[in-house]
DNA sequence: AATTTATGTCAGTCATGTTGACATATTTTT
DNA sequence: AAAAATATGTCAACATGACTGACATAAATT
């Protein structure tokens, strides 16, 4: 018998589960937990116009007060162009300001405004209520093995990004 | 003094931090955990002119065989034109097919063919080996308070469908 | 003076989501 | 049997946030 088509290949009835070697537990449930973690953000941003590249914007802004263009697409991993667009809503909505670098007067200095600092908290709030509520009734030493092993999933090169914030 | 145009408004020079009440050490390492958790079946992904949604869809598939489209969207929380497009695509490439309900016979019941199964496997393989590795120092029962965490961080009235998988 | 660097900008494309409207087949209700 | 509800599919228009490539400007470095 020839070959079947792709459109007519048997249907495989068995569910794929941990015995084949997977930890799907864990992978399901970061896929979970994170859709819901930017659930919160994401609907008040709606109300502002705006999306979750406003928020990572916004966020390392606050973080680091002063970071440059360059310094600011490193952390986020997107292009100067992608920034760009998302970049200039928030200036021109006043939640964040350009400086001119002071060594080196090519460099932009990105500040947040004070609107931008409140956005920032109000956007954060909830998700650290979130992160308070999911580790009530952990030990201190639960949070720390979460702690250890979130880091553990970071690239490692790109860990040294993690420790630069405050 | 007349109020400051948006323009004009101060820099904020100082940088947010924990002491501001929030969470901020697991706000950020959830972001580059997650982003770095997903960079792996991405790059594959584009081997195939597919992407992340292609992949979710996939995986469910694999993981509930015989799930009906209904209950895919659920899991998946977009609109069905979201997913037609993307879900013809697999279709179409063989790596998944559709089989009538055979009580309601206008239900579409998925399945993953032989081809869906291995590329659903592949894609799977390296992030369950980067959460092997970070888990690598870890003892069980920081496992188990990883597992209690990403699950509390999830909508309690989502919750019953992770326990609907295998 | 020439080159490199930091940033900005224009133009076009792609992937993935959205809303709204409507079509079809099938099942359930009346 | 007829009417209503349900599961799915499809068409069209649109938004967001990514991308690539090309080019412009100002300032710093060589």
């Amino acid at each position: 018998m020839a070959e079947r088509s792709a459109a007519s290949a048997k249907p495989i009835r068995t569910a794929l589960n941990d015995d084949d070697g997977i930890d799907f537990a864990l992978i399901e449930l970061f896929f979970f937990a994170y859709r819901d973690f930017t659930s919160d953000p994401d609907e008040m941003l709606a109300d502002y116009g705006f999306g979750r590249a406003h928020h990572r914007i916004l966020h390392f802004v606050n973080r680091r007060p002063g970071l440059t263009v360059a310094e600011l697409l490193d952390v986020l991993k997107i292009t100067k162009q992608s920034l760009a667009r998302v970049l200039k809503q928030l200036i021109d909505a006043g939640h964040v300001i350009q400086v001119q670098g002071p060594r080196d007067r090519r460099q932009r200095e990105l500040y947040p405004t004070a609107k931008g600092r409140t956005l920032a908290l109000d956007l954060a709030r909830p998700q650290s209520r979130r992160i308070r509520e999911a580790l009530r009734e952990a030990a201190p030493s639960d949070r720390e093995a979460i702690e250890r092993f979130l880091k553990a999933m970071v690239n490692p090169e790109l860990r040294p990004q993690i420790d630069n914030l405050p």
